[in-house]
DNA sequence: CGGGAATGGTTCATTCAGTGAACCGACGGT
DNA sequence: ACCGTCGGTTCACTGAATGAACCATTCCCG
């Protein structure tokens, strides 16, 4: 059905948004589609200042700066940002670690804000960076904070190895939940990456379902067993405040006038 | 020519980013396209969790958080932004004011990346936002940066009045431009938002051409005259860092092993 | 060298996908 | 009860989207 165009349109997109700056051939080998049609769609999408060439002998496509504005200054996330930013930021002087902020996007987590530590050995996520669920602090707060129905769900897919130390196992991944649950906040030790530990908990939303999680992440060397407790019981305060804070329409408009 | 099917979807999209939650008739409307069209539009978009409606009664469309984290994780400013991220959180520690970090986009400017202050009172822009360049610290930069012939196309065009204070006499703002360019960095005193005063410097690529901004904003009653020089020599040595930095390819692999 | 297999890009006949006017049912205000 | 709006649907027409076959380059490897 629908606007086959369109969709190929938009799979170019995604297929150059995953590979960077990447050649017409291999667009087209990706999607089963004809080169012909592919360099249409590309055309049209220079036209549009949604894509762009380079101008070396490659002449390899990657998004523009434009595409980023149009998807960053919309989106439900802009909301949970803007309302976030503020106990973020607070957490980020408590423990001068790095704090992400993700939302969910379809079975994985995306991460839309990040404050900075002012260490020099520091551990972050570029914005827009999928983390999968069971991999990862956020994740497993997400998943705490969620049904037992859904848990299983995503227990019963496909639990990618993402470090050395990734727990794949169903009972494994169970276990960290139920911790999770118990404690109030997340801990994921070196599941992501290797070196690198956080601690996270979950936002919730007005009908006490989740809406995003937060988290410090840092090197091992820093987030010690010791830490757990303090840094835990900070990021689940943090979550706390954002999940009040949405709950209150108010905060809106006086975000709104800040941020003019 | 090309694809009109896709280029009417495209500015679906770009209609929704502007008009946040707008519903079907308005689409069409701004659009002069008919209802049947943009349904169509937006269905298929759905089915590619593009945009998303509303489940309230009056049924409205937004962007979804997938489509930002597409153009998110690729964009060219994902380099410049990783990049700079170092050298704005030193100019974040040492002024304790928000660091804004922006590109071009077109003829205006984006916002990429932002640091927090501490303070309560604060000054920020939401990621993505447009920014004029004749009305802000980064824009009078930017311009400083560019060439005669530039800065006079833009001069030559409209000058938004975006605050009670923007100067949109093209002389007035050349003024500011001719110090900014003795200075080494740009001074905008509430041109921007009232209450609001801000110091950039431009970034400029091996080409010795101007690829974006970085700037320290804040309350006027913070940013006063006597601390402009302090400021601006901060947010200079920044931005000469993040320069500098560009010109290292090394730097590329050293940021991609401390995201991981 | 020199051929072969990549690459980016073009052409064109076939056909099917995209189009908008007219339409429907449901609200919401007067 | 009316009118105007909303979101969404129907349908006949047609021109826009498609991919196989086609260049012109470049680059690699024997």
């Amino acid at each position: 059905m629908s606007t086959q165009s369109v969709v190929t349109a938009i799979k170019v997109i995604e297929t150059i948004s995953l590979h960077q700056p990447i050649g017409l051939s291999d667009i087209a080998k990706q999607l089963d589609s004809s080169k012909a049609t592919v360099l249409r769609m590309l055309n049209t999408l220079k036209e549009l200042n949604w894509v762009a060439q380079s101008e070396s002998r490659d002449a390899a496509w990657s998004l523009t700066i434009h595409a980023y504005a149009v998807t960053a200054r919309a989106s439900i996330g802009a909301n949970i940002r803007d309302v976030a930013i503020g106990p973020m930021n607070g957490l980020q002087l408590d423990t001068q670690e790095t704090v992400h902020l993700c939302v969910p996007d379809g079975d994985a987590l995306v991460v839309v804000e990040r404050l900075d530590t002012p260490h020099v050995l520091r551990a972050f996520l570029a914005l827009g960076t999928q983390v999968p669920l069971h991999a990862s602090a956020t994740g497993l707060a997400f998943l705490a904070a969620s049904t037992d129905a859904y848990v299983h769900e995503i227990l019963g897919g496909s639990l990618e190895k993402v470090s050395d130390q990734t727990k794949t196992q169903p009972n494994s991944v169970w276990q960290l939940i139920k911790e999770s649950r118990e404690r109030g906040y997340s801990i994921n030790e070196e599941g992501l990456s290797s070196g690198i530990t956080s601690v996270g908990a979950a936002i919730v939303g007005s009908a006490g379902t989740p809406v995003g999680c937060v988290s410090i992440s840092g090197p091992s060397s820093r987030i010690v067993a010791a830490k757990f407790e303090d840094y835990g019981t900070a990021v689940a305060r943090t979550a706390r405040e954002i999940s009040d804070l949405l709950g209150q329409p108010w905060v809106r408009a006086v975000i709104a006038t800040l941020s003019e």
